[in-house]
DNA sequence: GTGCAACCCTGACGCGGGGTCAAGGTCAAG
DNA sequence: CTTGACCTTGACCCCGCGTCAGGGTTGCAC
C-alpha cells in the first residue's frame, strides 16, 4: 500500500497534483487509513501514469477522462482537435516572436521604420523634439486605426517636404507652440495657414473619427494650438 | 474628449481591458465628468496603443510599464529575455505535439511500439485478455519509472518466448487467476516456478522499489496469484 | 519518553489577462 | 416618457496546479 506521496513519486508528478486529479474527478479517491490518510494500490500508480501521459502530451484535464474511456475513432478525432489547438497557440506565440522583433528593430518608437525616417526629416529640418514627439503621436494613432492607409499617407507627407510654403508655416507653428493664445501673430499665421489650404486641392485622407482625434491631440498639445485651430477653422 | 468605449475603440481594444490597465496601474486614471464617468484626451489613446501594441507583442503586463520607460539598453535586454521566454513556451508546445502525436500512434495504450509487441506475442500465445491488461499495465509502470532500462527489458522479454517452460508456466498461471486461493494444484505450480528459476541466472533490471510495485500489482489482482506469490517467496 | 524531521490532511489564495454577469446610474434620440 | 446604448463598481470564472496556513501522524534517534 502506498501513501499519497510514494504514489506521487512512482508516477513523477507532485503530490498537490495528484489531490488536483482527485478533485477533477480523474483519479478515483481511494481508501483512508485509520488516520484519514489515503490508500492506494498499485494499479492507481498505473492510472496516474496514464493521466500524466495524457497531460505532458497537452490534453486539457477536462477531456482526459473522456479520452481514457474512448473508442479508437473518437480517440483519433480528440487528438486531431488537441493537436489543432496546439498548432494554433504556436502560430500565435509565433506571431508575437515577431511582433516583438519588430518592437526591438522600430528603435522603441512602434511605429514602422518609413514613419522614423519621416521624424527625422522633420529634426533635421530644424523643428523642436516637443513638436516631433506630437507628429509621432499622430503617426501612432494614425497607423493604429487606418494601418492599410499608412503607406499612402506616407508617401503624401514626404512629398509635403518639397512644399517650401508648408515648410514654412510647419516652423513657423513649432515656434507659435508656447506663444500666449491672444498673440496676434496667431492670427496672420491662421490666415496663411488657410491661402495654403485654399490652394490645395482635397485629400481626405483619414476618416473623420481620427481626423476629430487629431485635431483633438493637436487642440490639447497648446493653447495657442487650439486658437490656431479654432482660426483656422472659422469661416 | 472621449469615454471609455470609445477610447477602446479607437486603440481596438475591449472596455474591459481598459478598466484593467487602470488596475495594473499602466493607464494612469483620467478626469472624471460630473455623473462619474472617465472622460479621456487624445493622448490617452496613444499611451493605450502603446501599451495594447506590447501586449499584443507577448509582453507581460507586470513589464510593460518598466519598458516603455526604459532607455535603448534596458530595453534590448527585456525584449531579449521577452523572445526567449517565447521561444521556451513554442518549444514546449512543441514537445507536447510530438507527445501527442506519438499517443495517437500508439494506440491508446501509451507505450512504445515494441511493448505493444510483447502484448501481441502474449495474446498470439493464447494468454487471456485479463492477464494481458496485468501484463500491460506492469509495462506501464516499468516505462514510467526506469524508461532507460526499457529497450532491453524487452530484448529479455523477447528472448523468454524460446523458453518453453516458462510459456508453459506463463500459461498455467494465466489459468490458475480465478483458482481458490487453497486449490492444491497452486502448490504444485508455485514449485515448478521456484524450479524454473533456480536454473535461471540472476538479473536483477528494475530496481527494488519497481519490483515491489510489480508484485503488488500482481498480488491484488488475484487472490490465487496472491497465494503464488507467498508460496514462491517461501523458502 | 521525548524530540524532531518528514509525512499527511483540508482549505484557501495566487497567477495572467481579462470575460462575463449583476445591479444599478446616465445620456441621447424618438 | 421610454428605450437602448452607454457608463459605474464589484465579484466570480477560466487552467493547472504552487504555495502558504494551521493543523495531525508516523517513524526514527536519543
Amino acid at each position: 500500500m502506498l501513501t499519497i506521496g510514494r504514489l506521487a513519486a512512482h508516477a513523477g508528478v507532485t503530490v498537490r497534483a495528484v489531490r488536483h486529479y482527485h478533485q477533477r474527478g480523474l483519479l478515483a479517491e481511494p481508501e483512508r487509513d485509520s488516520s484519514g490518510y489515503r490508500r492506494y494500490d498499485a494499479a492507481a500508480v498505473v492510472d496516474l501514469i496514464r493521466i500524466k501521459t495524457m497531460a505532458d502530451a497537452g490534453v486539457p484535464l477536462a477531456r482526459v477522462d473522456e479520452l481514457l474511456h474512448a473508442g479508437q475513432e473518437e480517440f483519433a478525432d480528440a487528438v486531431a482537435a488537441i493537436d489543432a489547438d496546439l498548432r494554433a497557440r504556436i502560430r500565435d506565440l509565433t506571431r508575437q516572436r515577431r511582433r516583438i522583433a519588430e518592437l526591438a528593430g522600430g528603435e522603441r518608437l512602434f511605429l514602422p521604420a518609413d514613419v522614423v525616417a519621416v521624424l527625422e526629416r522633420l529634426r533635421a529640418l530644424g523643428v523642436s523634439e516637443r513638436t516631433v514627439r506630437v507628429e509621432r503621436d499622430m503617426w501612432i494613432m494614425m497607423a493604429a486605426q487606418s494601418p492599410e492607409l499608412l503607406p499612402e499617407l506616407v508617401a503624401v507627407k514626404n512629398a509635403s517636404f518639397d512644399d517650401a510654403e508648408l515648410m514654412r508655416l510647419y516652423l513657423a507653428c513649432d515656434e507659435a507652440f508656447d506663444w500666449d493664445p491672444g498673440d496676434p501673430r496667431l492670427v496672420r499665421l491662421a490666415a496663411d495657414m488657410k491661402a495654403w489650404a485654399a490652394r490645395q486641392q482635397e485629400h481626405e485622407d483619414v476618416g473623420p473619427d481620427t481626423r476629430a482625434l487629431l485635431d483633438a491631440h493637436l487642440t490639447a498639445s497648446s493653447p495657442a494650438w487650439e486658437r490656431l485651430m479654432s482660426l483656422v477653422a472659422a469661416p
